[in-house]
DNA sequence: ACGGGTGGTTACCGGCGGGATACCGGCCGG
DNA sequence: CCGGCCGGTATCCCGCCGGTAACCACCCGT
């Protein structure tokens, strides 16, 4: 599947909370369902998972769609305003890939010294 | 002088922590002495602005530079890198700007419900 | 000599963001 | 009937972010 965004904890960057800005990339092109979502964010658990989307949902950038089953099937999409927000996002993105070596650089340099 | 950027507890944006898209944004039109920077940042505590202004420079956004005194100054200013992110940034905070009534709207439907 | 302003540093502390773990209701395959 | 997958919720807990307060070295005016 898709990469997630980069290892946050390094960047300078974030949008939200810890995981908003990946989930909001994760859902970029097209509409994903919970389990689906925590493939390419490894590593998140359930309940974090549903907190960001819970805030994403609140600020009106995320849109929680239940398809009636039997297979109960939820799917989250972006809504328009968190389509906007691409945009941007990905302009801070090219940077942070663009720059990604210089901030390791700049990172190592401190704690050399 | 000039305004901090949006109140960012309720922006889904934020770079770095708390305080540090801020403080880039202050240093846009050039180097900026400590204590010119707890005048746009209202509420700011001298250790947290310490603490970002260090995490800046740890990341190479930031530059201190001391000017020896006697009336000891000491400026902080954007590296290159710092500045080359002032773009990304700026279409962020234009989001931002754009899209701020909807975010509210968004948070006070939720909160009614 | 003394108080006050600049530019910090250090110690302490509380809140909450977020991770681990356990559990749950509904449905389905075997 | 039993176990397993989906889409969560409930609970606990720890670390870290950010705030308060105290302190500090240096210089200046009086």
């Amino acid at each position: 599947m898709f990469d997630p965004v980069c290892p946050s904890g390094l960047s300078p960057i974030r949008v939200g909370d810890k995981w908003a800005g990946m989930i909001i990339r994760c859902l970029e092109q097209g509409p994903r369902r919970f389990s689906e979502l925590r493939v390419p964010l490894r590593g998140i658990t359930a309940k974090v998972l549903t907190q960001s989307l819970r805030g994403l949902e609140r600020s009106g950038l995320v849109v929680r769609t239940v398809h009636a089953g039997p297979p109960r099937q939820v799917e989250y999409g972006l809504t328009p305003l968190g389509r906007s927000l691409l945009e941007p996002m990905a302009a801070l993105c090219a940077w942070t890939e663009e720059h990604w070596d210089e901030l390791l650089d700049a990172r190592e340099a401190e704690t050399a010294i």
